[in-house]
DNA sequence: AAAGCGGGGAG
DNA sequence: CTCCCAGCTTT
């Protein structure tokens, strides 16, 4: 990139910036949260969760020591689970050997568990204004446009040719770099003005003077992105089994899926309402009044849950089941992490908030 | 290299 | 409804 567009684009952002929670603060822990709560997350979604956060676990000690239910309830409704499962093992690593601390160095970054090459560059360069790259989807969707790249912007080659367009500006040649301003500016750019979608705003950007895509009319048509394959749809049936005053819940396995949240106990299939009552029978209630819930469907990436639910009541609720299942009050439900897809169910009940 | 992993906004 | 967005880990 030429040397006029990158201070233009520095200049740019810092009379630009939005105000954010987690930015200018000076503290590296907040880089590193708010950089992994974004990750496949709309800034919106993520502010009052990261709030939320910080005011429950406002440093890494704190991070270290959460138990893990309440970290997942801290991260319910963000979605990739596993991100707060790295980021509490990351905690517990930077206590252990970093006395608590995030290493000022790239390489060291990329190896902690859940930050990879983005996140090591965010962190590496926001909060240390060290030299590294952090090519996220904005930067991809920005420079693809910026270099006019036409490939497709789901291979690795892509990321790999913006990677190697940077690296001068990576070297220290470069006089006085501001590396923060300079990455964070390619974001900001890309989630307001370089936006997808067709709709880009180059008429307001700084760096459209050089822009292949801007100058050759070829905005949407650049990214080009490859379809995705069809979603596998699984049919599910979902037991809410009650008495007055407690739900059965059941804790996933700690590992796939939703892993570690907690549901209203199911089958992946679609049962029939007699197949439905053998089956609870069969684990040890006895329906006293049963009651057709609507159906709900939950779309995931990779995945679509197809849902029937029924309500099951018995008389007094008490189960020989595994250690994966729990009696829950009302009060009790609302204080586990139960994930979006059961949202249709937990609504149903009023039992959230 | 490909698959698994959530959830929400726009049209 | 359909389409779009997208970083890290595991296989």
């Amino acid at each position: 990139m030429k040397n006029t567009d990158i201070k233009k684009l520095t200049q740019w952002y810092d009379q630009n910036k939005r105000s954010m929670p987690w930015r200018d603060t000076g503290n590296p822990y907040d880089v590193w949260l708010s950089e992994i709560m974004l990750q496949q997350t709309r800034i919106e979604a993520v502010k009052p969760k990261y709030i939320a956060f910080k005011n429950e676990l406002p440093d890494i000690a704190s991070l270290a020591n959460c138990d893990d239910d309440r970290l997942m309830r801290l991260w319910e409704g963000l979605g990739y689970y596993s991100r707060a499962r790295n980021l509490k093992k990351c905690a517990i690593f930077l206590m252990e050997y970093y006395d608590g601390k995030l290493p000022k160095d790239f390489e060291l970054l990329k190896i902690l568990p859940g930050i990879g090459p983005y996140t090591a560059g965010a962190i590496a360069s926001i909060a240390y204004n060290l030299p590294a790259p952090a090519i996220d989807g904005n930067v991809l969707r920005v420079l693809t446009r910026y270099y006019g790249i036409t490939e497709d912007i789901r291979l690795p080659k892509v990321k790999e040719m913006i990677e190697e367009k940077l690296n001068d500006f990576y070297s220290p040649k470069q006089l006085n770099p501001n590396y923060a301003s300079f990455n964070q500016g390619i974001m900001e750019l890309g989630e307001t003005i370089c936006v997808p979608n067709g709709a880009p705003q180059c008429k307001k950007c700084p760096l459209n003077k050089n822009c292949y895509a801007y100058q050759n009319q070829m905005t949407d048509s650049i990214p080009y992105r490859s379809s995705l394959k069809d979603r596998k749809i699984l049919a599910r049936t979902l037991f809410i089994i009650r008495d007055d005053q407690s739900f059965l819940v059941h804790k996933r396995p700690h590992k796939g899926l939703l892993a570690g949240l907690y549901e209203f106990p199911g089958v992946d299939a679609h049962l029939t309402k007699s197949e439905m009552i053998s089956h609870v029978e069969s684990l040890g209630f006895t329906p006293l009044k049963i009651t057709t819930l609507p159906e709900a469907k939950h779309i995931f990436t990779h995945l679509e849950w197809h849902m029937r639910a029924y309500e099951i009541k018995v008389a007094e609720i008490q189960h020989t089941l595994d250690e994966h299942y729990y009696l829950a009050n009302k009060k009790e439900l609302q204080s586990l992490a139960i994930p979006s897809a059961f949202r249709k169910y937990t609504d149903w009940y009023s039992l959230r908030d």
